[in-house]
DNA sequence: CTTTTTTCGTAACGTATCGTACGTTTTTAT
DNA sequence: ATAAAAACGTACGATACGTTACGAAAAAAG
């Protein structure tokens, strides 16, 4: 069976009339970008008619040009996630421990190529307002990122809280809340409607909200002023909120260097309470 | 000025009405592919109407939808000509955040570069024992990795708990613990104390202990039957525990493989509950 | 709180695109 | 060489798409 489009072409191309092959043969020169064009461009730039185009696709076994093109789109989708599995081996002999862990890099690496540092900045500045409360947040599996992020931002400053438990209390820390406050959410799939509607309660009320969440983006997104979306799709059977907690690494240790001043002087004295 | 269009979004984002913010955040976390297909689906997923995605669009200096997309295209294409160019920014002044991941990237890299297929099946088919029980316990900061833990593993078999609270409590629980329980301990610097008193005592009663430390091993290594050392070196005020996350999230993955028949049944019983 | 401005969605429009029927041309078999 | 079959392109219809206009709603300014 062929695994892509490319191979099954490759495959039928020798079975096909004149007509169909040019058709063929610039879809592999120029793959795959033109076969996301209109039928016009594809036909065009193949020097055959549209309906050779049509005939063509439906030889490969599409029934229409739209699944012909999702096709497309669907394995364009999974190259960008991990181009080092296509430029390395293949990797059938590659263990699934490599693999997963492959992918997990390169989700994190693709989180991070379009989360700019203008962005980080701006979060990293809400945060380091020492006069406006932080509070942290998770759903059934990411409750122990905003926990790992709680730990550290109590350290480097105060006025800083994590929401455990369940959600009635939560609604009871509302009222503490200032609108000056900032709310650190954590949510990816299956997004939870407590965490839901704790948000919009939240937002209601005119607090900040920094939603972490995955690449489609938790409907939290409507109430949030800053929204980071990290990948999370592996060869496992769970997702991977391996990204997320990168993203937590770097606004802890990024707001760490803002408050460096303070924070280092906050370290300092709770090492001596520790210790004495 | 802005080189891609990514770039020009997340410069662009905060001088964006809500209803085109959202259009910038679902192309963003779904780049570039949502903005190949048709206006219809790019609006469905961002949650707004159709107008708006055209005026995001607008807003972006583009004189129409088509327009959008040969950008997005061009851009694709030269990515997918070069991809080795993709892994290595073109950007010479790269930021702290940047090189933050970088490093992160290569902890998790270098990390797995020393742990065998073999010590994972090991590890795992030691957790896959139904009779026995695990317990998971962390450190400061990395006790939310063994709440991650158990939050998955607790799906996927029975008789999983994860020690939380002080370090008498955990004690309390060692009467509990059999000869034949796994003992899961995450450690990294500065190695606490009452970790290792708990550790070395859960030994001495004849408990597997699996640890997953730093590079310069906890101590608890003396006592532990499987010892997984994960890199943290950042250039920041903190160690990185995202190699120890990574982890964690193979060990529950392989895990959960292992026990695939039984785990199904068991997800499939606790959807119907939480569902009901 | 009121007024003004901005922003958003519904609805309708015109166009481009896909898909098909049909006639012409080319190829193949007899 | 002739007939039959396959392939190709032109022309046309239906559909879906991008686009625009307008009124309602929300936000900002006074």
């Amino acid at each position: 069976m062929a695994t892509s489009i490319a191979e099954l072409i490759a495959d039928r191309m020798d079975a096909m009339p004149t007509g169909e092959k040019r058709a063929a043969q610039t879809l592999i020169a120029n793959y795959p970008l033109i076969g996301l064009k209109t039928v016009a461009d594809f036909s065009h730039q193949a020097g055959v008619s549209s309906p050779t185009i049509l005939r063509f696709i439906a030889r490969l076994g599409f029934h229409n040009y739209a699944e012909f093109q999702s096709a497309l789109q669907d394995e364009l989708a999974a190259q960008l996630q991990s181009p080092l599995t296509r430029t390395t081996q293949p990797s059938p002999a590659r263990g699934r421990t490599a693999q997963t862990v492959d992918a997990t890099l390169e989700n994190i690496r693709g989180t991070f190529q379009h989360v700019s540092d203008r962005q980080i900045r701006d979060i990293v500045a809400l945060l380091s307002n020492r006069r406006c409360g932080i509070h942290l947040v998770g759903g059934r599996f990411t409750d122990p990122i905003a926990r790992y992020m709680a730990a550290h931002l109590t350290i480097v400053r105060s006025n800083v809280s994590h929401l455990a438990g369940q959600e009635s209390n939560w609604r009871d820390r509302l009222i503490d809340m200032g609108k000056r406050d900032v709310l650190v959410v954590f949510d990816i799939r299956r997004y939870q409607d407590s965490l839901l509607r704790f948000a919009e309660m939240a937002a209601k009320r005119g607090i900040h909200i920094v939603l972490v969440t995955d690449q489609w983006l938790s409907p939290i997104a409507r109430f949030s002023r800053h929204v980071i979306a990290g990948r999370t799709a592996v060869p496992s059977a769970w997702d991977s909120s391996a990204a997320l907690f990168v993203i937590a690494e770097i606004l802890i240790g990024e707001l760490t260097r803002a408050l460096e001043t303070e924070s280092r002087g906050r370290i300092r004295e709770m090492e001596a309470l520790r210790g004495g």
